[in-house]
DNA sequence: ATCCATGCTTGACGAACTTGACCGAACGAT
DNA sequence: ATCGTTCGGTCAAGTTCGTCAAGCATGGAT
């Protein structure tokens, strides 16, 4: 499905995602109009979901980080997940099989804002809270072979 | 520390890394000189960490994700973590309090590759896989105000 | 009141992107 | 085997874009 170039090109643009087609073309060996149309076809079979940008949290006074997983009371879990859903501070949630139904990342400011939300989700879930210390591993992709 | 101006650019790039600076200066109403200068210092300030690509896990042919929590047996700590690092099936896991130590997300392909790489995980640490069944929240951003 | 720093705009020039015409390899059907 | 089609590539043109330098407005400090 993906060639050797189109995996260089994307490990090119996940470095840096607004790298001139020229430049990026010149790495890949190619003109720039080939990787230009690559690029598209990529996009277009959604390899490539968006380009964007990588924003710090801590930039934004996010420094705390949790993560939660939440277990819905018998009958709440339709409105826990709206619930968490209408949370925007959680950032990421994933619906997962095993005791816990739901997995959470929880970006906050102070703690008391982490207990103001952890309290709205106490009325219809239990919940299970860690705070995270480190990131040993930052979001990469898995190998792209 | 950031103005409207600079979250609304933000908010523009989140969308679409690779929009002309044009375009971009002309949605927020400055001129062009006047955005990449902006663009400069907030790389600079580390608000913008880097400018990437989203891909699809699934298009690179890993189809399943599971988040495992990892308890190191007795003095197997950092053994551990370097195995976690090492371990590119893992696309991101944090350190964090309570039981589990660490708690990681793990693309894969089959569950026999899930098993291999829990199995070597066993040897050395307690753990506990949840299979994400859905993601009722993408990764997104907290509120920028 | 003046000076300076900051952040903006403008205009010009060089660089990059897009488009269309063309080429060649791979491959299926006759 | 050959023809025709498709796919992916190059090249060259016209157009668009980014960067740089210069200059202007605002606002705070002396």
């Amino acid at each position: 499905m993906l060639d050797e170039l189109d995996r260089t090109i994307i490990e090119i643009l996940i470095d840096d995602a607004r790298i001139s087609l020229k430049e990026l073309s010149q790495k890949v060996g190619l003109s720039s109009p080939s990787v230009s149309e690559r690029l598209r076809r990529l996009e277009e079979k959604k390899v490539i979901r968006s380009f964007t940008v990588d924003i710090d949290p801590v930039a934004l006074g996010y420094s705390l980080t949790a993560i939660v997983r939440v277990r819905p009371l018998p009958g709440m879990l339709h409105i826990v997940e709206r619930l968490i859903k209408e949370t925007p501070e959680i950032t990421e949630c994933d619906k997962v099989t095993g005791d816990d139904c739901f997995i959470g990342k929880l970006q906050f400011r102070t703690m008391e804002q982490l207990d103001t939300i952890l309290d709205r989700l106490a009325e219809k879930a239990e919940t299970n809270t860690s705070i995270v210390k480190s990131s040993p591993v930052k979001r990469r992709l898995p190998p792209l072979s």
